[in-house]
This record gives structure tokens, sequence and C-alpha cells, in this order.
DNA sequence: TGTACATCAGTGAACGCGCGTTCACTGATGTAC
DNA sequence: TGTACATCAGTGAACGCGCGTTCACTGATGTAC
């Protein structure tokens, strides 16, 4: 079951390609997806700029590396939280808010302004699958979780039939509704506090998060 | 009342001035806003880089000047929208997406992703205010506005005291609330809408929206 | 109405910069006998 | 254990590109007498 044996080269491959992501996504931090560059990365290292596409064959394939393992940070982050005794789905969308605080520009990678001329590989598609299914394990849980007997509202019906999003998920439709909600909800608060669009309103954003939360799960 | 008396260099004026920010959208739309670029827009229109810079001091006042825009045609569209005779707040979330829909790039623009190394101005600041308090306007006229002496959720008597984004609106706390919620249940379904997030998920985006937006003003 | 002057739109050359990417190469590291 | 060979990481030069911005200038347009 262990990983094929590596060779010291295999491993010394390894290991530069994590320092490039590390130096990319330090990049990102600064200045923003858009602004990253391959030079600007190898001068970093103190290498020089083609020595890099030993490692990535191009900028497209660099980005993509760093948007999967974007995604791959907050399924984990999100399975950890789900595997919680007692964790409800509040405390999820908390972790959900923690893993986007944590990284702005990492969030705005996955879930930003999309980057011009490049299309996502159907890899960040699966794990963005994964992550609203660990969504919907949590929220079948929760004790507000209708039964699927219970009549439904007219959206709801619609998700009955249109359900391929949710992989085959067994949760009732009213629950799909309800997950499918508070992720948009999560989302909107964090769109725009992240964007700054919160600053100078001078409420209490962690205090107007547990409040959308709370209506959410209501 | 009409305005000072142009003469034919100011009018020439304000047409390039209008030509520029034409192609700047087009450009805008076609490629985002990271790509906008002074000299392409030059190009575009017949003329030498150089020339722009009779109009515009540079790059980030040119994108100051859309930004401006993009907030007051939303803003415009809202009070149009606010002034129709029986318009609900259902009505003016359709009009702030449909708004969204036409120009997502122009939505990027203004709510997404923030353009690294750029600032906004005040100027759009004070358009943004004009835009909630469209919306609380709305808000207040609802059936299901609660009154101010109604006992109040743990987030409005917060937001009691919190209130200078709201410019002095007359609005109880409860109200200022349910606003907010809903500007950020727009965002949610926007900015994951328009960023294609709910590409091939299958449900009916319009159909989710309009059922979010029930559940807001329920 | 005609002339002299001031204003100002637009030009082309230039500066300095950084980008992604290719290519032929050197030199170190691993592999096979 | 030692030698011959293959692999491959990294280099430096180069290509072609586009960017924002400055500068001294030409030539057309407006203004004042």
């Amino acid at each position: 079951m262990g990983a094929k044996t590596e060779t010291p080269r295999e491993r010394y491959r390894a290991q530069v390609r994590a320092e490039i992501k590390k130096h990319a996504w330090e990049q990102i931090a600064t200045a923003g997806a858009s602004a990253l560059s391959l030079n600007a990365i190898a001068k970093q290292m103190g290498v020089s700029g083609p020595a890099l596409y030993r490692y990535y064959a191009g900028r497209d394939e660099l980005i993509t590396e760093l948007i999967k393992d974007g995604y791959r940070s907050l399924a984990d982050r999100m399975h950890a939280a789900a595997d919680d005794e007692g964790a409800d789905v509040r405390a999820l969308a908390r972790t959900i808010r923690r893993w986007a605080l944590e990284d702005p520009h990492r969030y705005f990678l996955l879930y930003g302004t999309p980057v011009p001329g490049y299309h996502a590989p159907d890899e960040t598609t699966v794990i963005s699958q994964e992550i609203m299914t660990v969504l919907l394990d949590t929220c079948v849980r929760e004790p507000w979780a209708p039964a699927a007997e219970e009549p439904e509202a007219p959206f709801a019906a619609h998700l009955r039939d249109h359900r391929a999003w949710a992989q085959g998920h067994p949760a009732p439709p009213a629950v799909l509704h309800r997950a499918l909600s508070l992720w948009v909800r999560v989302q909107g608060v964090l769109s725009l506090e992240l964007a700054g669009q919160f600053a100078g309103m001078g409420f209490d954003t962690d205090a107007f998060f547990e409040a959308e939360m709370a209506d959410a799960v209501k």
C-alpha cells in the first residue's frame, strides 16, 4: 500500500515543486493571482527563470496545481471539522470562514473573479463536489433536517429532479436546498467581507456571520 | 439650471473621454479588468498610446472612473426599480441580478477580487451608501418590516448601536438586519453564479434565486 | 474681416521594465557492467 | 570497486511581446484685437 519507492531524484523533484508552490502562494498573498509570475518565483528562489520549466510545463499548469491544492486544503479542513464529535453545520460554516480569512487571496483564487483565459480542469470539479458532500453529510444529521416525507417547497421539488451535483447523496430534497442556501450565504458574507465591502460599515462581522448562520439553520 | 455653457473643445473632450471608456468596457468584458491596457485602447481607437494621457492622468484614474460609472449605473437602475408603483424588495433584488448578468465583468470590477494595488477613492463609497439607502427605503415599506417596538434579536440590537453605514436612515434595527442579510444573499448567489460555480450543477439558477429571495423576506 | 497669438490634441521616439517561453549548452548526479 | 555512459538539473542568451509613462515636437483649432 505504501507509495512506490522513490528514487532520490524523484524526492528532490517533489521538494522543488513544493518550494515553487510555496513561493507562488506567497506571491499570490502579496499581489494576487493575476500577478503570479514564473520569473519572479525563480528570482525569489535564486534560480534562473527557465529552470522552473523542469518542474512545470508553464504558468497554467502551476496555477492549476495551486487551485487543486487550494480546494484540497478546504476539503481536508472540512472533513476534519465534520468528524469532530458533536460538530454541527454552524461549526462547519465557521471552519470555512476561518479557512478563508486565513488567506484571502487563496479564497479569491478559488471563488473570486475567474482568471481570464484560464479554464479549470475536471480534477478541481471533483474536489468541489467532495466539499458539497461534506456539507450535505453534516446537514442530514441536523435536528432541523426535514424528513423525506414532509411536503416540499417548490424549489425543493425542483431539486428532486436536479440533484446531479449532489453525487447521489441520499439527503432529501429539502436538505439539499438548505445546504445550497447555507453555502450561498457563507459565500455571500465571505466574498463581501474579504473584498473589503464591509470596511467602514461599522458593524461586527463575526456577529453578522453568526446571525446569518443562525437564521440559515432555523 | 442648465450646465455651464460648454465650449466646443470641452464638448469634444467629453466625447473622447466617453469613447475611451466605451472601449475600456469592451476590453474588460473580453479579458477582465486586470487586462485593461491604455495602449490597447489607443490602438483600438486608431490613435497613439500617449494621446490618451490628454484625457486621463493614467491607468488608475481611468479605472476609478469606470468603477464610479459602474456603481452609478447600478444605483440608477435601483432607483428606477424602487420608484415603480408596487415594487417590492424582491423586484429590487431581481433588478440587481439582471444588472449583474448583463455584464459580469462590470459586476466583478465592483464586487469581485480587489484589483491589486488599487484603492477605491471616497466617491465610490458614497455611491455604495446610496445603493444601501435605496435598499433600505424599499425594505421599510415591506409588509414584513417589523415595527421599531418589537423585541430585537441579538444582532439587530447590535445594529442599533452600529448603524453608521445606514447614513441616518430611520429604519428600525430589525429592518437594517433584514436589508443587510438580503444584500448578502443576493451577492452570494451572484458571486457564485457569475464565477461559474453553478455550471454543471444542473439546477435552475433563476428558480434558486427566487427561492432565496422568498426565504429572505419570509 | 483679417491678422497675430495662445491653446491644446495628437505624434513618434524613447526609457526601462517584466513577461512566458525556446534553445543549445555545461556540469553534476545517478546507473550498469 | 572502478570505469563508461546516460540522465537530467540548471544556465545564459535570445526571441518577441506588451506595458505605463515622459518628452520635445507639429499642426490644427480657437481667441483677441
